[in-house]
DNA sequence: GATGAATGAGGCTTCATTCAT
DNA sequence: TATGAATGAAGCCTCATTCAT
């Protein structure tokens, strides 16, 4: 049994984009080998089982995600930058893995209940600790906003970042880059544009003024 | 003396939990059945089919959602008023259906494509409608930036809060009043503080100011 | 448990209804609860089971049947007149007992493996021992042809008679002892007109002339 | 090496064994498997449904019946040679397909209310019009009693025929086209030998007359 | 007499997986 | 490497039947 390791990559990339569309439970041995253009027995030639498929799609990812994330908390940046730098990685695997990270999304919380899966349970450690690292190291130094639940912030972040695999389309019409500046300009500034934040900020005092008056 | 119409509501209640739990296609019949402590058999004496369960669970929450973001719509608010009360009202709506909105998450996409769930994919085009003429009369009238890619922004808003329905605990530490608060004040204003917008502004044109000048 | 006489008689027609419409197998209960206006469990006040409804339908008819036969057979006609009689009663409790015979036609086979429904079988014999007596009685007299196999005639007579039942409609433009009349008609003495016999008599008689002259 | 096509055809067989002696319904797709010497599931490695192999069983049928039927009808034959050849025709076709006809007989009128058996009625619907039209040349010419109910005579025969399959025994006694013989003898000629029509004649026109003088 | 709700057995079907070729 | 045919477990659903009310 040693078939090439370029045809499993094949394999797995079309599994990859038929678990990403249909789901992974949904989604049936024969459909994949369809796909493929093979019979579903010959899948078992390359492949234990349909879990280890999913299983050697999503540990894939997540190796060459932990590669990308790990480079830029290394890096010794401030939280900010490590922020950003977070956000344009993560849309970079995403245009990269984008069936993995769907199939991320939909299974991962259900897979990782059994054993084999642990990996998924132990990485979603390692990313919240990450994240809410860097948002409290932001708030210390003043860069982040301090009146915010700093976990709803994280799950927000989080959430936003990677539900983008759900419609995002590699070779659309935005380059991941440019998705992340995009993203990252709506969270760190927000949709409000200055001038209009300003006014807001005049009438809010005035209307105190008025209510502390009595 | 329990009449049909509650005991159906109960049963798809433990449906709906076992579904956002375990998604739709994991979840067997006999486990739901399991949950209502019945024989999987008797939950056919109130409904035609799993499919059928689903679709009434799906179908009553996004009656009950158009419900309240009809009247939203209706009443004449300004861009970002209309935002603000339609980002509260889908709070309040995971906050009673938690667990439809899970389904409604995870399963959507794949059942849109059969007929029976048609309303999914017409449903998703109003709501498009709704954010989208929202967003654009905002940016028209300057509430909403108009420097960021108007459609990204509305998948950006809509992901967000949909996606709570996945870790949000109804009962928990924050009222659906207090999160979509906690929403707003980001997407609207980011996670950036004043001061730390203004220093960044000045730095900018700073920058700007020598790299314009070689 | 003292259901009314005629409240079963109602539904036992109800009942051969659907199963000569349908097929026993094929019909539920429910279906038959439906026709009769009332809820499945509540048949089961009225009878033990499905299998009692056929049984007490088949075995009313038979009764009947056998009544009507056993006078034929007792009267002391001749050949042809008992097998005149005989099928004219046929038609006649086709027409009472339209369904009934219907489902015995399609099901007794398959019921009669069951000990319950031996008499379906015995049934069978006796009829069979009636109308062989009478073709043999007839070959012996002279009043039918010794040319003919005889149990092949016997099914051929049987055969013809009660499958009318699957199409006969009571009320319809025959009276059954119209129909009678025509079968007998055709089967005694054949579709063939007179003259015709005569003409090929005569054409077959100069053949085997002919081929007789080597 | 056994081709695809080869063993569908084994288990087509050994399935309208079963259904023809058990009946439809009351075949459970296990049954089969067992016959076969498979398990029930494995069946559907070969056949989409229960209801698909009944389908092809009987679409077969009909198919080399009137590949038969339509030599026979566009043969330019007299309608006595017509019906004579109809039915030595169906006759071989009871023998090739007795389990075919079996099942056509008892089920087709059940099987037919549904869309995909269209084809059964309007197979009834084209036997009808080839025999009618058999009888009604046969009586224009004066080959055919006129004084019979024709569509009467149609049902006789038609049944007659059929009903066949249900006793039937390929490799018994009688050939088919022995068995053809004796049935169209009877439907012909009629089971009363010639002497004896001759004297009834005769004695009928005694009575006529006495009937007549008072 | 009838209802409403359930049971439990069993039927059809799907599907991951195996294995000889 | 792949096919063809099968296995066996399990899933969804149906239905005759029961029973408290």
């Amino acid at each position: 049994m040693t078939p090439s390791p370029e045809r499993r990559r094949e394999l797995l990339s079309t599994a990859a984009e038929v678990f990403a569309a249909q789901g992974y439970n949904a989604t049936t041995v024969r459909r994949i080998a369809d796909e493929a253009g093979m019979l579903a027995g010959s899948l078992y030639y390359h492949f234990d089982s349909k879990e280890s498929m999913v299983d050697e799609i999503l540990s894939t990812f997540l190796n060459e995600l932990w590669a990308g994330y790990d480079e830029v908390l290394g890096a010794g940046l401030g939280p900010r930058e490590t922020v950003e730098a977070l956000v344009t990685e993560s849309f970079r695997e995403i245009d990269r893995h984008r069936a993995a990270v769907a199939i991320y999304q939909k299974e991962s919380q259900h897979l990782s209940t059994q054993p084999r899966f642990g990996y998924l349970t132990e990485s979603r450690g390692r990313f919240e600790r990450a994240w809410l690292g860097a948002l409290e190291r932001g708030v210390a130094e003043g860069v982040f906003r301090a009146d915010l639940d700093i976990r709803l912030a994280y799950r927000f972040l989080r959430d936003t970042v990677w539900v983008a695999a759900s419609w995002y389309r590699p070779g659309g019409l935005h380059s991941p880059e440019e998705i992340a500046r995009q993203y990252l300009s709506m969270v760190l500034d927000g949709i409000t544009p200055r001038e209009e934040q300003a006014r807001r900020d005049r009438t809010q005092r005035k209307t105190q003024r008025q209510t502390q008056r009595p």
